[in-house]
DNA sequence: GCGACAG
DNA sequence: ATCTTGTCGC
């Protein structure tokens, strides 16, 4: 079966999945530990870091670097084959109350990117969090908050999503997200 | 040929 | 994301 059809299959299958996602209010109080992950890529190999911060302090409680084969390439709304993999095994034994990813979730053409995928595979809430918005998706499915695009990834609403991000707040990113990109490239190995 | 989008 | 020095622009 060629590509374009396997595509048009799992295009079927994310719109299926979004069914699935969960929204409803987060409040501050319930959230003691924040945690983000982030994947970069050198030749074949993932390379994906996790990073549980304190909440609303967001003192770095612990960091962990996993690396693993590049499964496949990056395709612009197929996003999340291409990261589930690392990140999955990044978070593999870890706890959090709220976990941040690189990348969107309802704020997706099929409202279901990586962020609402891990989500519903770990049935904890997860907010979606991205430098730039990607093409035809409602302005109502996102918020720009600082520089980052925020989006509802599993069991958590936007408003919640927005208020739960304002306080990571650095430099205009999120600050958790911020450690794991750095450590993504330059930590361990 | 046209258009071009998370990381 | 990654390749990469200096350079154009706010």
């Amino acid at each position: 079966m060629e590509f374009e059809k396997k595509l048009q299959r799992i295009r079927k299958v994310q719109e299926k999945l979004a069914s699935r996602i969960e929204e409803r209010p987060l409040g501050q109080e319930s959230v003691k530990t924040i945690a983000a992950v982030d994947v970069s890529y050198r030749e074949e190999t993932a390379r994906a870091a996790f990073v549980l911060c304190s909440y609303p302090d967001c003192e770095v409680m612990r960091t962990k670097v996993v690396e693993t084969e590049v499964q496949f390439p990056y395709i612009p709304t197929f996003f999340f084959l291409r990261e589930t993999r690392p990140i999955l095994l990044a978070l593999r034994g870890e706890e959090f109350d709220l976990l941040l990813v690189e990348g969107h979730g309802k704020a997706h053409p099929r409202g279901y990117g990586l962020a609402s995928h891990i989500g519903l595979l770990l049935g904890r809430p997860v907010i979606g969090v991205a430098k730039r918005p990607l093409r035809g998706v409602p302005e109502k499915d996102f918020r720009k908050v600082g520089k980052a695009y925020v989006s509802v990834g599993h069991l958590i609403d936007l408003d919640s999503a927005v208020r739960l991000i304002e306080p990571l707040l650095e430099r205009g990113y999120p600050k958790p997200l911020r450690l794991a990109d750095r450590l993504s490239k330059r930590g361990g190995s």
